[in-house]
DNA sequence: GAAGATTGATCGATCAATCTTT
DNA sequence: AAAGATTGATCGATCAATCTTC
């Protein structure tokens, strides 16, 4: 009755396994020092690599979403205060006010060490480089 | 005012967007075929896995949850008659159900499938054991 | 009282439907 | 009509508090 798990599925488990301990690992460090969360800093970090201005749909694009749930989650952090809203042609523009500048470039170096600590520390310098590759493979649309 | 994203930053952004990716793939794939949700079919591999039965402390370690969401998640998983639970000593015990039983069946032959043609495919079989190995690496507590 | 589990509340994500502007 | 965005409903995840059994 036990279940041979293939290779493919095996290294799928795996995957998600070291996914979800070393983001619960970032994501905690992150929450505890800035009180921010993972997705509303994935936008300010998009937004003030900008420049501090981008259209929605831009931010959708980089980060891959769709825009439901980026609509949503602006909404949320509109009401905090660290993004403003304007209709432009064609579109939405976002613009990063300063209480999001301020919030973003405190929690950068934090995330640098975090990220610094939780994954490049536990490779050697080849791993390190090979896992940059790997990811870039994985996300070259060709399959 | 632009950001300059130091380097274990990019991986991490890297690494989450590879991921995102990866898993709508995996996910999107599954549950077009089996309409399965992945949580649940993560619980029922470890179930079939295990011969078909294990306590509910158990599951929750090996797929590194906590009680609470385990707990929801199988409230839901009983309600669909694909588990049941049992009283015994020193905790609950979680069986696979027939019903369970078969969907876990059906599905894992297409997620050994797209999980080969999302990842395994991606990659050369140099980077195949690299990632393993990386994966692994990344897993174990040391840090 | 400590470990295992449940409950209820809240928050975020997803889905389908709708609205707006070009 | 097509692209960009919003809304409301539902589902899943997380948090704090509670309950049960040893």
């Amino acid at each position: 009755m036990s279940t041979d798990v293939g290779g493919a599925t095996e290294l799928w488990l795996l995957w998600k396994r070291a996914n979800e301990v070393v983001r619960a690992d970032v994501v905690g460090d992150m929450t505890t020092q800035t009180g921010l969360s993972e997705p509303d800093l994935s936008v300010m970090v998009q937004l003030s690599d900008a420049g501090g201005m981008l259209r929605q749909s831009a931010i959708a694009a980089r980060l891959g979403w769709d825009r439901t749930r980026l609509s949503h989650l602006l909404t949320r952090m509109e009401a905090r205060g660290h993004v403003a809203r304007t209709r432009v042609t064609n579109g939405v523009e976002i613009t990063l006010r300063p209480a999001g500048q301020r919030v973003v470039e405190a929690s950068l170096p934090g995330l640098e060490a975090s990220a610094r600590r939780h994954i490049l520390d536990k490779l050697g310098d080849d791993d390190a480089k090979a896992l940059r590759r790997i990811l870039d493979r994985l996300l070259s649309g060709d399959a």
